[in-house]
DNA sequence: AGCCAGGCTCTCG
DNA sequence: CGAGAGCATGGC
């Protein structure tokens, strides 16, 4: 079944997808080339798909195609999938109206236009990555993500290429910390992944109760859970749920973004980097996401994901 | 060799 | 409370 989706507003397809290849593999989310392949679930059965796009940056379209797919529930499913996946619910232009009066964002519209947030389908895939990459360099994170998406992830092979779907809570919950240790996490991160699995199973948290709560009620319930901090819970409500008005101002490298644009000299505190990213509203998550992807034009070593 | 990497937890004062 | 140490491991 093929389908196309027009975003609203400006999108630029590949520069967004560009973080499932910058750091290494990202074996869930495959960019080869010009194509997009990931394999949805849908009342446990897995749905192929494959997402193509043409068009300018301000009139794309992406053209989606759900392989074997007969129902189109199946296919609505997918389809909420892309519209996270390429970041769509954000509102560009509101953000780009806002970005035009501050003195670092207005300078990166222009090479940074089109760029949008990738969401991550699903809370457990948001979280075990996030703690995946607690103060490691984002590259070795992705090597330890890849190696434990292979060996508990379902493989689909989608026109040559093999793709794998994030492993379910219930595979997680059972893996033995031994398991882990094997493929290079700490003893620490092992913990907290089989935690984190083990409260989606037995309700210690509940990803879909998320949806309406607020903030702070989230923050708390996440932290509550061992080996998930203020850092990893901003970043599950910024690029999991798409909360707009989330600043991750513990993250190392929001406080080098902000230090290098807004910090003349002076180091800021992490609540300094809160208050000031306060005046954003719900701009906030683009915001720091185009102070992040800032940096990396800067610094082509890191990656010149195009 | 030693320090750093898009943290978190635990311990002290 | 707030600061500080320990944790694991690859890369430079």
């Amino acid at each position: 079944m093929n389908v196309v989706l027009t975003p609203d507003g400006p999108l630029d397809p590949s520069a967004t997808l560009s973080r499932y290849r910058i750091w290494g593999e990202d074996p869930v989310n495959r960019l080869s080339g010009d194509v997009f392949r990931r394999v949805a679930r849908w009342k446990d059965r897995l749905v192929p798909y494959e997402v193509r796009w043409q068009g300018s940056v301000d009139d794309p379209k992406l053209l989606v195609r759900v392989v074997g797919a007969r129902t189109s529930a199946a296919t609505d499913a997918v389809l909420s999938e892309v519209r996270q996946l390429f970041g769509l619910d954000f509102d560009l232009p509101g953000f780009y109206r806002l970005a035009k009066a501050d003195p670092a964002l207005a300078g990166l519209i222009e090479p940074l236009y089109g760029l949008r947030p990738t969401l991550s389908p699903t809370a457990i895939e948001m979280l075990v990555g996030a703690i995946t990459a607690q103060q490691l360099n984002l590259a070795f994170a992705f090597t330890l993500r890849a190696r434990l998406v292979k060996r508990y992830g379902e493989c689909v092979c989608i026109g040559g290429d093999d793709v794998y779907t994030f492993p379910e809570p219930a595979v997680l919950a059972r893996v033995r910390v031994a398991s882990l240790r094997g493929m290079q996490f700490s003893t620490a991160k092992a913990v907290a992944i089989r935690g984190v699995a083990q409260a989606m199973l037995d309700g210690g948290i509940d990803p879909a109760a998320f949806v309406t709560a607020g903030n702070a009620e989230i923050i708390a319930s996440l932290t509550a859970l061992r080996g998930i901090g203020r850092w990893t819970a901003d970043w599950y409500m910024a690029r999991c749920l798409g909360r707009g008005d989330v600043c991750p101002a513990g993250d190392l490298a929001v406080r080098k973004a902000f230090h290098h644009y807004y910090g003349r000299g002076r180091a800021f505190s992490e609540d300094g980097i809160r208050r000031r990213a306060a005046a954003w509203g719900a701009y906030q998550t683009l915001a720091v996401h185009y102070l992040l992807a800032g940096m990396r034009l800067s610094k082509p070593t890191a990656g010149g994901g195009t």
